[in-house]
Parts: structure tokens; C-alpha cells; sequence
RNA sequence: GGCGCUAUCGUCUAGGGGUUAGGACGUCAGAUUCUCAAUCUGAAAACCCGGGUUCGAUUCCCGGUAGCGCUACCA
């Protein structure tokens, strides 16, 4: 097809979460990757459920994925003219006729037939109602909604890109409900209506709307139109196999930028849900992804969310990511943690950037910067226990920890080579392991147990700070030791 | 319950009438040594079950089972 035309169509009644991201990036990807038109449509038929600052939300985590559209965003809250017009057009033409049956009574004959447990179809009791009676019983002004006439023998049949043929007879489908009696449109409707305004090729969405497309073909063939390609997506499930949902924790997209993953990696990740691109590599560009993805290829099989494959992969893009652009982020993320310095001098700044490729190569998320790396950017830092229980345990380390202070502040240049002759020195005369020194110092500096080699963190920190920090600990190594026996003596 | 869809390692998947059934995440072991990550090497790990077609089925067909979806005057 020349120029396809894609819509993604969220339903603002929840926050855009990973299922529909993972739908938006098919449509978006598949559209430019054909000089396709990506049309953004906001199904907020449904008044009491639908809210706008979910809209707003929904907005904002397609513009944090990168994921843009080129019309749009249409409201068909503000589209109701529309979709009455059709309406009218299919009642005319009797494809479609009013429903009187009051929806009390449907819902109790519904219950009843599960209670007897027959299966339940709309059982047209209007479906036959002459003119006459018609006109009647809206003089009465009894209301009515409109049902679309689904024929009553045959088949209904349509090519699914991704599930190939599917086929439903048509005495499987009810009489569904095309116009409430309030006179809003039911999603039949209004999609269809829309799709055909906006002129619109590929349905491409999740597949939970699979056993509903029939319905929907039906109505193309009633009115005569062309039928656009439907590609149903499978659905993303919990690691218990049921569908995603709060109960797994995050499923909002939102709540993973949270988290300190990087759009590249949730947009990478969610594409090999159900996808994968030819030559095996998992890691791919946008470029490549554009390139190389094709409806066809999407898998038919639900998919497991597995969110140790998504921290991998964000490892991965934090590693390779380069500084300028890894470092407005970890700005937002120093910002969010009060850790950011607007004011630097030159040689703050390099030693800012030190941090950060220092950092990198072991994050798994942005949250470490501010979390683990803490002391790279703060004086105000705290040892963990863990640390401090690991490393920490030789009687003598606060003696050690000070004259190694003292002989760091003689060196120069304070390089990595010369750093490191001098603590391996000191080892080697107190007959220790150099590994006893370094760890117990790297806790010194950084407050972690995990945390980058010793000297390279020694140059990024630089000379006074780090002699500074070995002097402080030094003194907290003896407070800790005398301590508790003051404590015991203060005691009668 | 009815209808539909789906079924390859724990997970994401490649493959396809004859393969040592491939890769990735995770797991385990080893190398490395300065913690951890990275890296390298190695290992364990899968074709849901039963029939049929066929010289030969994991692959094709049918049935079963399981999972999921739909079954609204929600979308």
C-alpha cells in the first residue's frame, strides 16, 4: 500500500502502560518505515471513566518515548456529529434499527440465561418491529438505542496480518449496540465511523479486540467501504501468565522512568515483545527497527513482561550511551535527588563528567547516580552497613586509613600509576594485602561496598578529597572503636 | 457456559518434513582480582499430550488439554 495510514487510540480511562506503548511503537515503526502517517486518537467516548489529565498522561508518555504522530490528537468526545451521522446512514439504509428493550430487563434476561447457563445473545425481540410500531413507541418518547441487524446465516471472514485468516459465523455475533439511548456511540461505532473519517489503512492494535473485528468488518460491508488491513498484536502478561496489571507492580510506562530506564531501552525492549529483527542482535537502533519491522513477523503468542531483561538492556544502553547524551539525564535525575550543583567551574565540570563515564559502565539505572554514586556528587554521604561490615573489620584500618592520607598528599602528579605504588607500598610494609587497603578505603570514599577501581576513583575525586575522606573515616573507624566502651563506663 | 485465538529451554524467541533444535535474558561453574559490574570460557535447560498423513514429524491435519481473549447501552 502507497501510503499507509496508522492510528494509535488510547482510552484515557488509566495511565498509558506498557501494552499500549508496546502498540503505539508497532503503529509508529510500521508508519516510518513505509512513509506512513502515524493519527493520534483519544477514545474518550465513555464520559464517567474517561479523564483528561489521564489524556495529559497518556500524551506525555509518548512524547518521553520519542513515539510522535503526525495528526492528531483527535478527541471523539468532540466528534459525536459523526458518528450519529453514520448511524443514521446505517438506519436508513436498514442495517441498523432502534431497541426499546429497556436495559433492566436485558440484564435480567442475561443473568437468567447464565443462571441456566444457556449462552446469551441479544435475542432481537426489536430486531422485527414494523414502522408503525417504531414510530409509535418514539411518539411515546420511549428511548431507544440503536442495534446494528447482523445478518443471521453465513460467515464472517477477514485477513489478519498477524493471526492470518480468522472466521466467525455470523450466528456467533449479536445485534450489538451501535448508539446508546442517551445518544452516545458505543467503540463499534465510533472506530469504525473513524476510521473510515480519517481514512484510516492499518488497524493495528491488541488483541484483545480480535473476536470483536468481525463485528466491525460487518459494518465496513454494510456501508459499502473499503476495509482496512487489521494486524492484532498478542497481549503482554505478568510473569503468572495473567494479563498485565497493577497487581505485577509497575505496568505504567511512567513508573519505569521512575525507575531510572531510559526510553531507548523500554522502546528496544518493548519491541522484541513479540517481534524480533533478522540477524539476532537484540540491540538495535530505532533506524534498524524502522527498517527491519514488518507486521507479518509479529509473533501470534502472548508474551511474558520480563523486567530482568528490560534492566539488562537498560545497563546495556546506559554503557554505551555517550556522555552528551547521557548527561542532561543524569542532571534530571541529580536535579530530582537535590544533588545538582548549577554553578561549576571548569574543573568541576570535568570532574562531573569523570563521574558520570566512571558510573556508567556499572549502572544499571539512572536512579544510581543519584543513589549508589551519591558520593561523586555530594560531600553528604553516608557508609553503608553492608560496606562497612565487609571491609571494615581490622582493628588497625583507622591507623592505616590515615597514613595512607597523609602519603596520597605528597604525591605528584596525583595519577593512577602513582596512587597506586603508594598504597600497595604501604601494604607491603605493614605486610597486608593490598586488597584490605583498597577495599576499606573505596568504602572510605564512596560510602559502598560496590563501587568503581580504587585509583581512577582516587584521580575523579581528586587529591584534597580524597585525603580529606580517608582522614574523616579514619576518625569515624576510632569513634566507633572507643565508642561503646564510653558508653559502658558512662553507665553506673 | 458459549465462541475465538495461541502453544519451542524458567522468560523473550529463531527455525522448520530428516538440524548436535540456534540466539538473548536469567541461572550455575571457571578465568580475571581491587569490591561489583563488564569481559572471556564452559554447563544445565525446550518442541504440551494423543491420533492421523508420511520412509520420516517438533514442523502438516484432526482431537484433547492448558493458557489467554471476547461474551456490556466499556474501550
Amino acid at each position: 500500500m502507497a501510503n499507509p495510514r496508522l492510528r494509535f487510540a488510547p482510552s484515557p480511562t488509566g495511565y498509558l502502560h506498557v501494552g499500549g506503548a508496546r502498540t503505539a511503537l508497532y503503529n509508529w515503526l510500521y508508519a516510518r518505515g513505509r512513509g506512513g502517517t502515524l493519527i493520534l486518537r483519544i477514545e474518550d467516548t465513555d464520559a464517567d471513566r474517561s479523564k483528561p489529565e489521564l489524556t495529559a498522561a497518556i500524551l506525555e508518555g509518548l512524547e518521553w518515548l520519542g513515539l510522535d504522530w503526525d495528526e492528531g490528537p483527535y478527541y471523539q468526545s468532540q466528534r459525536l456529529g459523526l458518528y450519529r451521522a453514520r448511524a443514521a446512514e446505517l438506519e436508513q439504509q436498514g442495517s441498523a434499527y432502534p431497541c426499546f428493550c429497556p436495559p433492566e430487563l436485558l440484564r435480567e434476561k442475561r443473568e437468567r440465561a447464565e443462571a441456566e447457563r444457556r449462552p446469551w445473545k441479544y435475542d432481537r425481540t426489536c430486531r422485527q418491529l414494523s414502522v408503525d410500531e417504531r414510530a409509535r413507541r418514539r411518539g411515546e418518547g420511549r428511548p431507544s438505542a440503536l442495534r446494528f441487524r447482523v445478518p443471521e446465516s453465513g460467515q464472517t471472514t477477514f485477513n489478519d496480518l498477524v493471526f492470518g485468516r480468522v472466521e466467525l459465523a455470523n450466528t456467533e455475533i449479536e445485534d450489538f449496540v451501535l448508539l446508546r439511548s442517551d445518544g452516545q456511540p458505543t467503540y463499534h461505532l465510533s472506530v469504525v465511523t473513524d476510521d473510515l473519517d480519517l481514512r484510516v489503512t492499518h488497524v493495528v492494535r491488541g488483541a484483545d479486540h480480535l473476536p470483536n473485528t468481525p463485528k466491525q468488518v460487518l459494518m465496513y460491508r454494510a456501508l459499502g467501504a473499503p476495509e482496512p488491513v487489521f494486524a492484532h498484536l498478542p497481549l503482554i502478561l505478568g510473569p503468572d501468565k495473567q494479563r498485565l496489571s497493577k497487581r505485577h507492580g509497575a505496568t505504567a510506562v511512567e513508573a519505569y522512568r521512575r525507575q531510572g530506564i531510559l526510553p531507548e531501552a523500554l522502546i528496544n525492549f518493548l519491541a522484541l515483545l513479540g517481534w524480533t529483527p533478522r540477524g539476532g542482535r537484540e540491540i538495535i537502533s530505532l533506524e534498524e527497527m524502522i527498517a527491519q519491522f514488518d507486521l507479518a513477523a509479529v509473533s501470534k503468542s502472548n508474551a511474558v513482561f520480563d523486567p530482568e531483561k528490560l534492566a539488562w538492556m537498560n545497563s546495556e544502553y546506559l554503557r554505551r550511551m555517550p556522555l552528551e547524551k547521557l548527561l542532561p539525564r543524569v542532571q534530571a535525575e541529580l536535579e530530582a535527588a537535590g544533588l545538582w550543583n548549577p554553578v561549576l567551574t571548569a574543573a568541576e565540570k570535568k570532574r562531573l563528567e569523570d563521574s558520570i563515564r566512571l558510573l556508567q559502565t556499572r549502572a544499571r539505572s539512572l536512579n544510581d547516580f543519584s543513589g549508589s554514586g551519591r558520593a561523586f556528587f555530594s560531600d553528604d554521604f553516608s557508609y553503608s552497613s553492608e560496606a562497612r561490615e565487609k571491609f571494615w573489620k581490622e582493628p588497625q584500618l583507622a591507623e592505616w586509613l590515615t597514613e595512607l592520607s597523609r602519603r596520597l598528599m605528597d604525591i605528584h602528579p596525583f595519577g593512577l600509576e602513582q596512587t597506586e605504588r603508594c598504597l600497595r607500598g604501604l601494604a607491603e610494609e605493614k605486610g597486608i594485602r593490598a586488597g584490605v587497603l583498597i577495599n576499606a578505603a573505596r568504602v572510605a570514599l564512596t560510602g559502598q561496598a560496590v563501587a568503581p577501581g580504587l585509583f581512577e576513583l582516587m584521580i575523579t575525586l581528586g587529591q584534597q578529597r580524597v585525603a580529606r575522606r580517608l582522614e574523616k573515616a579514619a576518625t569515624d573507624l576510632r569513634q566507633a572503636i572507643t565508642g561503646p566502651l564510653n558508653e559502658v563506663k558512662g553507665t553506673p
